[in-house]
DNA sequence: ATGCTATTTGAATAATATTCAATATTTAAT
DNA sequence: ATTAAATATTGAATATTATTCAAATAGCAT
């Protein structure tokens, strides 16, 4: 067995899909045409960004998710969006924010178990510039991309 | 001119959308059978949850992005999730996790602007169960929902 | 090796997206 | 209010893509 599965989701996670102009044509009520044009008109200015699949992340390895709080060393305030650019290129990372408050940066992780949280932590969230980390773990998701569980 | 976009933008935002098998198979040098075969069992299987676009929020009156960090009240500890639940169900809210650390809960909310936010917060964010909310302000996303800004 | 089950694949069909041209609607200027 | 120009809607025709089906292949347990 060829092992498509793993390719397919990364394919899938982040584009690889389309609108069902048929499906939202008959759900509105209105000539698919209308639709075509109307969603092609949002992709020509960039108001939808892509489409993708939403996974049930514990059956693809990545089930442990966490929200991790970044606070960054003096020398990198002036330019937060340095090390968040760094972080985002990570296939673990879902989500970086440049935020007020508290913190700098939060991140949100999905990795297959602790232990990969771990190594991805020791090995990516204790660079230079990142001055202190606080882990907030999901133990539940409720909502995810604004899609309910 | 009809409203179609906003019908539009609420039924992508979490559905009404397909894999596009073609173009994943030219890609992957694959079958377009074998690759239907294999999404197909996914689907089955509920790895997938659903297909859904991703939008550039600031163009679509979302623009304003908030992680809130939430501690209940005590009587609540027992069962963070009934909270939880609500949170969910509201259109603004992008995310919600039951967490470990200093807070129970984690909201990712999504609203036209700090007015906007203002509302949600008076009205959601401060009925019975909710002791206090800690308000992080998104100022820059460079990655959401697995794609890069 | 044998049989059983799961997967892969090509050919045929069904369904869907896209193009095009015509019509209708909105917008802006006078 | 009238007009002209630009934008949006729509049905019919076509192109593209998904899906079904049957056959072939590969994996797996005994």
């Amino acid at each position: 067995m060829k092992d498509t599965r793993s390719d397919l989701v990364r394919l899938i996670k982040s584009g690889y899909c389309a609108p069902r102009i048929a499906g939202i044509a008959k759900r509105l009520r209105q000539p698919a045409t209308t639709i075509h044009y109307n969603i092609k008109q949002m992709e020509r200015e960039k108001v939808i960004r892509t489409y993708k699949a939403v996974f049930d992340y514990k059956k693809i390895d990545e089930g442990f998710c966490t929200y991790v709080l970044i606070s960054l060393a003096p020398e990198e305030y002036a330019d937060p969006e340095r090390i968040a650019k760094e972080l985002a290129k990570f296939e673990e990372v879902e989500s970086v924010d440049v935020i007020t408050g508290g913190w700098e940066i939060i991140v949100k992780i999905r990795t297959e178990n602790i232990e990969a949280y771990y190594g991805f932590m020791r090995t990516v969230l204790t660079r230079r510039g990142i001055a202190k980390t606080t882990s907030l773990n999901s133990m539940r998701q409720l909502k995810s991309e604004f899609v309910e569980f």
